[in-house]
DNA sequence: CTCGAAGTAGCCGTTTTCGGACATGACCAC
DNA sequence: GTGGTCATGTCCGAAAACGGCTACTTCGAG
């Protein structure tokens, strides 16, 4: 049963952004460092898709998501259409709730969910997002302080929360480094 | 992912004949014993078609088949819409292949298909033919004699080799009992 | 010795089951 | 503190179980 689907790429601060979107929306939205790395991302994402390379047809949608990414931006606003498991579907749907400059603990996300002990089932889901940035997987950090981990390296993620937080009250966890926790009073 | 798909039923000597068909053809045929076996049959085989029950839309197809089991036609002529892993595929086409009135020991048609030890495979395969009489799955038999097992009971299988050969060479197999070797001269 | 019947050990693709591994965290024993 | 254990959903790989069977062995009857 194979999809039709097109996308395209742009370079930005954080490297390659790619963007997939069928008719009904955005359908997957990754980071890689080369084209390369990005071709056979797109390709194994969708083993049973029609793929098409196609720069025009997804501009518009293109030219916000770089916009975002770059910092000209704070608000975003696009059709997605993707799959995923009824659990998944519901934790992505709480992520998106996460004001932008703003984070959660998988902890918190999994409680909110009703799932209290589920902080790693949360984990594995923000994992499978195949919509980075629209669903702000990025804005979960674990309870012992850091980023922690993110599909496209941790650098992302850490960049992604500066930039949110940039308009929005300082958090421990940007002037933190990785795995160590915030330290009570900045000297 | 749902295919939707249309069925009918038709009473024959051999019980109730249950035939599914998509806009491709027919993705399945099967035997019961009475109208809620069928129904719960058709339904277990597709958990995630739209079915519909349609005595018109099926109808010219399904009487094709009932003349077929009856005895009042030779030839079948029906598209087919299956699935089956790759090997399942390769074993249901050889089984095309076998001639009305003949057939072929598990062994015969795994070696003909250059899997010399896979006499088991190709019953499984057999087992799992989702399109009885058009898939003649019945046409194979035991080395050691008899019609062998059969997924809607080896009476059924028997019947139909029966009248299968009945405008062909008699066969060993339709004048032995089940499980007693082929007589050397009939008396 | 011959032949047949019954038991047994392989055969092969599919399906099911099971054990880890994860972008974590709470709890308990030292 | 420090380290082990378990919970939670999903995926993936390995391993085992399961048949619409068969070839070979064994044993007994004639």
């Amino acid at each position: 049963m194979d999809r039709s689907i097109v996308w395209t790429s742009r370079s930005t601060r954080l490297g390659l952004l790619g963007v997939a979107a069928t008719r009904r929306g955005v359908c997957h939205l990754t980071f890689a460092d080369d084209e390369a790395e990005l071709t056979r991302a797109v390709a194994a994402e969708f083993p049973f898709a029609t793929l098409r390379r196609d720069d025009v047809a997804a501009s518009a949608l293109a030219t916000q998501l770089v916009d975002y990414v770059e910092g000209r931006r704070a608000t975003l606003d696009v059709p997605l259409d993707v799959g995923g498991s009824r659990f998944q579907r519901r934790v992505w749907d709480a992520l998106r709730a996460i004001p932008r400059g703003q984070t959660r603990r998988y902890a918190e996300v999994a409680a909110a969910l009703g799932v209290p002990g589920g902080a790693r089932a949360v984990a594995s889901a923000c994992a499978a997002n195949p919509v980075a940035v629209v669903v702000p997987c990025h804005r979960v950090v674990p309870a012992a302080g850091g980023v922690g981990g993110y599909r496209y390296g941790a650098w992302r993620k850490q960049a992604l929360l500066v930039a949110e937080a940039a308009d929005a009250t300082a958090l421990d966890v940007v002037a933190t480094e990785a795995g160590r926790a915030a330290p009570r009073a900045p000297r």
